[in-house]
DNA sequence: ACTAAGTTGACCATTTTAGTCTACAATTCA
DNA sequence: TGAATTGTAGACTAAAATGGTCAACTTAGT
């Protein structure tokens, strides 16, 4: 019941591309440094949000991605779906025809319960949110660093 | 984000189990059969959940494995940590150390909140509330197969 | 042209998953 | 006693997923 890397790394990639959203083109490098990612595997976790249109880049000398919407547009669930597949902790959750026993097994009613409940989290919660409490997390830190 | 079927079979196996609760020693082989998992399979399934006192088993013949505690009085989460190991999607979750970003990292903080939300799912949930809602589910379909 | 990006796809090592198989230990019962 | 029955333990394995790297390519600016 593991979040993979793509997961992981990919919403940090898109969080950080928040914080710098208005300030242009940033480079995947920079992302990758700041973030502790590798660029080569910071290449493959920003294909399928180019795809689908969350993130826009261009190549060559000045180019670079940028968030296409603004951050408080963009929730959770949109991100992890995509970086994830899905939110379904068992294949039976999307599709009750992957198992002859769905319609009669209560163990998928909990599943199901479980997937409601993390995308409840999920899409309650914007980039926006996350770059709003990242913020006020370094405020503190640094005042915490002056007393 | 799956569980494996370490989880899967092995809740049903628990809820098998419990369904038979008071008929004394039920069979391995009949769980599997009845679960459609295999019995070799079946075996390595259950193993933890006796090391851990949820389960009594007895060899040779007449033997079998049974519930030790009352349904009632068993959790998901005890059952579902004990056979995925824990509900964190991040290993940071449980154990801060093992990112050195954990103190300021926000989507640490969204990992933290999907857990919980997990957690409260399986907390309220024991088996016998399973084994009501399955005898729930096959009244249902006799009275609908009748009409 | 040259350089600085991002893009694509092939490739690969490691780990996890989902099992099977064999030998063994304990228990009952004829 | 010993044969049948049942669970136990551990070695083993095939297949898939994970977590990457690398090289060749495309595109855009200067």
């Amino acid at each position: 019941m593991k979040l993979s890397t793509r997961g992981r790394y990919g919403l940090r990639a898109l969080l950080d591309l928040a914080v710098h959203q208005g300030e242009g083109m940033v480079l995947l490098k920079d992302i990758a440094r700041r973030q502790e990612v590798s660029l080569p595997y910071l290449e493959h976790l920003i294909t399928p949000l180019i795809a689908a249109g969350l993130v826009k880049s261009t190549r060559g000398a000045r180019g670079g991605v940028l968030l296409i919407r603004p951050p408080a547009q963009v929730t959770l669930t949109e991100v992890v779906l995509l970086l994830e597949g899905s939110l379904a902790p068992v294949d039976c959750v999307n599709d009750p025809k992957v198992c002859s026993r769905s319609a009669s097994c209560v163990t998928r009613d909990v599943w199901i319960q479980i997937k409601d409940a993390m995308t409840q989290v999920l899409d309650s919660t914007t980039l926006q949110d996350l770059v709003e409490r990242q913020r006020q997390k370094e405020q503190t830190e640094t005042r915490m660093y002056h007393i």
